[in-house]
RNA sequence: GGGCCCGUAGCUCAGCCAGGAUAGAGCGCCGGCCUCCUAAGCCGGCGGUCGGGGGUUCAAAUCCCCCCGGGCCCGCCA
């Protein structure tokens, strides 16, 4: 992988890697990702475990061989030396902030390096893709968060980026809501008005009463397990939104002859694009479409696309897929339903081959039932138009690689749509179709179940985080209009609850606690904020930096040497961390930045610096602190603030 | 029954893929710091059998095996 525009700092370190690479033999790749900080200063700003590669050769001769090479590459900032077995790397920082304000006055910013011109990839970052039958919750929060900062992360690092919503409306769920506003003889918009709610919650409401109701008649014939008490309970809580329009909706629901046959009919008219279903079932969906957008477009979160499932049935790509399929040799009958064999697609095409079965990731004695495409009834199933989707991804961006930011639950039918894309022959696309998995998020002790209105919408998260930002705010700011105050607040609401689903690794599970998210001198987001706000403020009363007066000589102090080092170390940081899809590795090196300017800001003042060599070179500091906060803060998609 | 994910300080987590340098942060708790660039900050302190056991290795939080605890998945649901 290239690393352009990386700056002086990743420059050396490229430059060593070269070296490395000619004298030892380790390729580049290796180099950068086993280069690290080492535990103690004293050792040096970045060791390299050499040990390893030079068992049996003279560690003197390694070192004395990569200072020539260095030499040659008129590298003169960078100092080697070897510690129990870690070469050690120390960089001249008088040398090197002598080069950087160079490139500073030449207009560079740190920035996340680049890929090389040949390596940048069209890549789809499909992501949230929520049901559209109740708000976003906080679940759909995290998806949202890690996908778009992916989909940024990505375009940062210099690939072309396409983000993609995929609607699932040809479920059971869309005809569940359907039904219900059919019953009710309402619109949602409608509903909306009449709840005073925000579109979607109407929806969601609705939602659930219908869903519940149904789900209490087929309790109460033994059909569905939970118990009838719950579910009578649950209704009783619902109701209490709007009596009357309850009454109504549950009334006509128990009406109803035979509820599971009118879903079904609901849903094969659908599928068929058949009038009145085709309008009524579009037009709930784009209701809650339209609420989901106002809360993306809060939180920063946009999309190129918005896919429909049954597009992807109308326009015939799900019966060319299915023709293909069939002339598969994994085709079996299952009883009276065509599925595929995937098992013995895994047997006969991943596990003989290692890559593939890595590129896979075929868990260990992969066994299970054929997957089934079509029922007997010749319906199609979710997982089958997924197969479609996930070619048509693949073509209609003309994709290398295909992010699919999906909750870690979905890893098997994941996998299907892997093995299913390995029997059509497209192993690029099997091997380039990424499942990044995470792990849901749970209320104490239970899931969010829409379909009984148990959630936490993000919306209400929001609302709250705004209004405890909003007291913060105007307590520290006296003078400040509501307005602007609120404005402040917001972005401050927004980069809590983004951050905080961001930092943790996406395989953790999270367990939301409105308290946590609400708490700013806990949460790390609004930290970081703060940190860019002093930034600003600093060179706002500094004013514009004379790049010629600069003392490097300044940069010995430790403090401000070690903030030298890791600004100019973000550009390779941010790049990795795009690389290897790892968005909580940008996020903990913004923290402990942020920890070392915090610290060096309480005892070394920039603008009461009497020595103006000095005071420039801190101003530099200061500026590079900031430019790393705004592109990492971007990234994660946390709003920049000049003041808070 | 099988598979996958997680288990590190009171709490939330990083480090594990690519084994090596005294296991790191934050929060909480205790004690300090605002006539001085925003105290959403800073300084100091307390706090760890890395879930348990075995193995591989000169070296294991990290690799392998077994076990325990939490979660998820194995549907002609989405």
């Amino acid at each position: 992988m290239g690393y352009v525009d990386g700056g002086p700092l990743v420059d050396g370190l490229l430059a060593l890697g070269h070296c490395i690479k000619s004298t030892i033999g380790v390729d580049n790749n290796t180099f950068i990702k086993l280069i690290e900080r080492p535990p103690r200063e004293e050792y040096g700003d970045f060791g390299f475990p050499l040990l390893r590669f030079t068992r049996d050769r003279g560690v003197e001769g390694v070192l004395e061989g990569l200072s020539n090479c260095l030499r040659g590459y008129s590298i003169d900032y960078v100092g080697l030396n070897v510690v129990k077995g870690f070469l050690n790397v120390r960089f001249d920082e008088v040398k090197l902030g002598g080069i950087l304000v160079k490139l500073l006055s030449s207009g560079w910013a740190p920035g996340m390096a680049r890929v090389g011109g040949g390596e940048v990839k069209t890549i789809v970052v499909e992501h949230t893709s929520a049901n559209p039958v109740h708000p976003l919750h906080m679940g759909h929060a995290r998806n949202a968060s890690l996908g778009d900062t992916l989909a940024r992360m990505l375009k940062a690092r210099g690939h072309r980026v396409v983000r993609r919503f995929y609607i699932n409306d040809m479920g059971r769920q869309v005809a569940v809501l359907a039904l219900g506003f059919k019953v009710l003889g309402l619109s949602p918009e409608e509903v909306a008005l009449r709840l005073k709610a925000k579109i979607d919650h109407a929806v969601g409401w609705v939602y659930a009463l219908t869903h519940t109701t149904i789900d209490l008649i087929l309790a109460r014939r033994g059909v569905v397990e939970e118990s009838v008490e719950s579910l009578a309970s649950t209704i009783a809580r619902l109701r209490e939104r709007d009596v009357e329009l309850a009454d109504r909706l549950i009334e006509g629901v128990m009406k109803l002859e035979d509820p599971e046959a009118e879903l079904s009919r609901i849903m094969s008219r659908y599928e068929a694009g058949l009038e009145p279903e085709r309008s009524i079932v579009r037009g709930v969906a784009e209701s809650t479409i339209r609420g989901f957008k106002e809360t993306l477009d809060i939180m920063g979160v946009e999309f190129d696309y918005w896919d429909w499932e049954s597009d992807i049935v109308w326009s015939g790509l799900l019966s060319r897929t299915l023709d293909e399929l069939r002339r598969s040799t994994y085709i079996v009958k299952h009883k009276d339903a065509l599925a595929l064999d995937v098992a013995r697609i895994a047997r006969e095409v991943v596990e003989p081959s290692r890559e593939l079965s890595q590129a896979i990731r075929l868990p260990r004695g992969f066994e299970i039932p054929p997957m089934i495409l079509v029922r007997s009834d010749g319906t199609t199933l979710y997982w089958t138009r997924d197969i479609a989707y996930s070619i048509y991804k693949f073509e209609n961006s003309k994709a290398d690689m295909v992010v699919n930011v999906i909750a870690g639950e979905q890893r098997l039918p994941q996998l299907q749509i892997r093995l299913a894309l390995l029997a059509l022959g497209k192993v690029r696309e099997a091997v380039n179709m990424i499942h990044y998995d995470y792990e849901m998020v749970r209320l104490p002790g239970r899931v969010m179940r829409g379909r009984r209105g148990e959630y936490v919408s993000l919306d209400e998260v929001l609302e709250d985080a705004e209004a405890r930002a909003l007291q913060e705010v105007l307590k520290r700011n006296p003078g400040l209009g509501v307005e602007e105050a609120r404005a402040i607040a917001r972005k401050i609401a927004v980069g809590a609850i983004r951050f905080s689903l961001v930092q943790p690794g996406a395989l953790k599970p999270i367990v939301f606690d409105v308290e946590k998210v609400l708490n700013f001198e806990e949460n790390t987001g609004p930290y970081l904020q703060y940190t860019y706000a002093r930034a600003h403020n600093i060179l706002e009363k500094h004013g514009p930096i004379d790049f010629s007066l600069v003392d490097p000589r300044a940069y010995s102090d430790s403090l401000r040497r070690a903030l030298l080092i890791q600004t100019l170390t973000y550009p390779l940081v941010a790049a990795k961390a795009a690389d290897e899809l790892r968005p909580e590795d940008l996020a903990s090196y913004l923290l402990k930045l942020a920890d070392t300017f915090n610290r060096w800001y309480q005892r070394d003042s920039v603008i009461h610096e009497p020595d103006i060599g000095a005071r420039e070179a801190k101003a530099v500091l200061v500026k590079l602190v900031k430019d790393v906060l705004s592109s990492g803060l971007e990234i994660l998609g946390v709003p920049v603030l000049e003041r808070m």
